[in-house]
DNA sequence: TTGTATGCGTTATCAC
DNA sequence: GTGATAACGCATACAA
């Protein structure tokens, strides 16, 4: 099989101690050695043992990732750069898809898997006020999305109140008066669902207005389909709008494939605005007006608080909330 | 600390080796014991430490996944069912991201990172056939792509030639003659881009057409910018085309906005098609004509190479071509 | 600056 | 059925 150290120890004619030394670039070796070393090194083709480094120290250099699917372009785009942020630091990770779904939510904290990796950046969709005492595990986690859980784990947040408050009151301002949600489901959760409903609701009351309920399409899970469906709904229920918050961007492009296959035009007969702003929006026909969450930003801080944990073990709450940004495109005028 | 197997045996009153028995399901345990050896595990919260079994058992149950980009929906989406697929088999994926670039793919195979997980699926961009040596490594690998490397690593393809073939006999269909492609790169080479254009040009030939190389819109990366920038390169030439080929979806999508935009109508001016069938491509306006290229048959069948080295370690050469559909839609007036 | 000895937590061998 | 005990390959006091 492959070699070991003790092997690249005898051909060097050194110890194990040395050889370890060079290959973790512990300072106090001879440039004489470390050179013999490194040849035996080459010679015997010699890689280290994940597995017995990991057991000798106590950690594996691993994080998991767990998110509801990669197939949904927010999830996609966020896990790439958390990916290159843990990769700068030295990390890997371990993508798990838990679908959204409580139980699998639930694994992801408790199954024997989790304990493959040292750590744990979370986006949680399904967990509720209840399960808050899920989270008081003894490794490190951070969390992704809103204090729904009223834990003392840190998280990084998005502005979800005040961006959907934002580009509301950008189709406000646009003379925008009846404004339908697609997306609404949980209001009564503490999700980003019922947060960006609430921020829509806020920008609606400073103009003496209030969201009507019948102009909410409803979907339970957060995709082009179900944004469709809801759109669809809409429009059965006869009850005029002439804008369209979708609470995240594929449910707003779900949204304006059937307006468009209905023939309502955006944005002249209806504006739309989606929350996320990936790539897709940039593209769209029309192109879409979102909210930029600052998914880079959150990329980096997730990583930054879960190796403070690793290494240092501050044990702090933090809620760090992103920076957010109105990016106005065709689908509301721009 | 957390509870090992020598502080459940000593609570259960049993061995080591009983314990290990126990969490293993192995047979030979009497009733009485198992519930002795569970009850301790329960009281203590035990849980297996992964770095301990992975040495002793000279695994780890992951492997890698190494694609270009997370970002990339074509990506994203195999991403997410290779997960899925690995999960149901019990593997856990660690996924890397090379950015197609030459250099990182090199990486993947050499760096010591890579000695973390038991095998590779790797869908390669930049390696060429020079580089086919590289693939000659210690542990199994499972290609994704075109046998690029004329190297005896198992590989899954998709049916490049015919589904390009495919979609252009489509375009033929409805009476376009000037064709146009999306994305063509380096046609020497034998990487998805050569081998849907080597598609295009067989269909024409057989309708007794050529490739226009001025209708040729070039494009180092596939992404919908790229596909944009090429669509405008191909307009600037001023060489009249009644149909466009991207070589993947979202090639395809940025040259439909750059049609949009300058008011070409699809399919009424030009018929646009592309090749993958992400999910985005049933949304779009107009919906994408294209090539579903068997992804789920793909990610399944890469498993299972991979897993069949893995435990078997049957070493015959094997080439899958997954099974493609043409997709009619808008783009194309379906 | 380098070597020796010991532990990390599990599995495997082979007795009992 | 069950129990000692030796690997597994590396890191790290502690010595030298």
């Amino acid at each position: 099989m492959s070699a070991t150290m003790r092997d690249v120890a005898r051909v060097a004619g050194v110890s194990v101690k040395t050889v370890s030394n060079v290959v973790n670039d512990f300072p106090y070796v001879s440039e004489a050695t470390r050179r013999r070393v490194r040849a035996a090194i080459d010679q015997l083709g010699y890689q280290m043992n994940f597995s017995a480094r990991n057991l000798s120290l106590g950690r594996t250099g691993m994080v998991t990732l767990a998110v509801p699917e990669l197939s949904l372009p927010y999830f996609a785009e966020l896990s790439d750069e958390i990916i290159d942020a843990a990769a700068a630091r030295g990390y890997t990770v371990l993508i798990e898809q838990t679908g959204g779904l409580r139980q699998r939510e639930m694994e992801v904290l408790f199954s024997a898997r989790r304990r493959m990796t040292d750590g744990l950046i979370f986006s949680p969709l399904a967990l509720r006020g209840g399960d808050a005492s899920a989270l008081e595990v003894d490794f490190p986690i951070v969390l992704l999305g809103e204090r729904a859980l009223h834990s003392q784990v840190p998280h990084v947040a998005m502005a979800n109140v005040d961006g959907a408050r934002a580009v509301t009151e950008h189709l406000l301002a646009q003379g925008r008066r009846r404004i339908a949600v697609v997306g609404g489901f949980d209001e009564s959760g503490t999700g980003a669902g019922s947060l960006r409903t609430a921020g829509v609701r806020a920008a609606l009351a400073e103009a003496g207005l209030a969201l009507d309920d019948a102009l909410v399409g409803h979907a339970a899970t957060w995709t082009r389909g179900t944004g469709a469906d809801a759109m669809r709904s809409l429009l059965e229920r006869g009850r005029p709008f002439d804008a369209v918050v979708g609470l995240n961007d594929v449910l707003a492009l779900g949204a304006m494939r059937v307006l468009y296959e209905r023939g309502v035009g955006v944005p002249d007969d209806v504006a739309v605005v989606g929350f996320d702003d990936i790539e897709e929006a940039r593209f769209s026909r029309p192109s879409l007006t979102t909210v930029d969450p600052g998914r880079t930003q959150i990329a980096r801080t997730a990583v930054e608080l879960l190796l403070e944990r690793l290494d240092g073990g501050t044990s702090r709450a933090v809620e760090v909330v992103a920076d957010h940004r109105l990016v106005p495109r065709e689908s509301t005028g721009a």
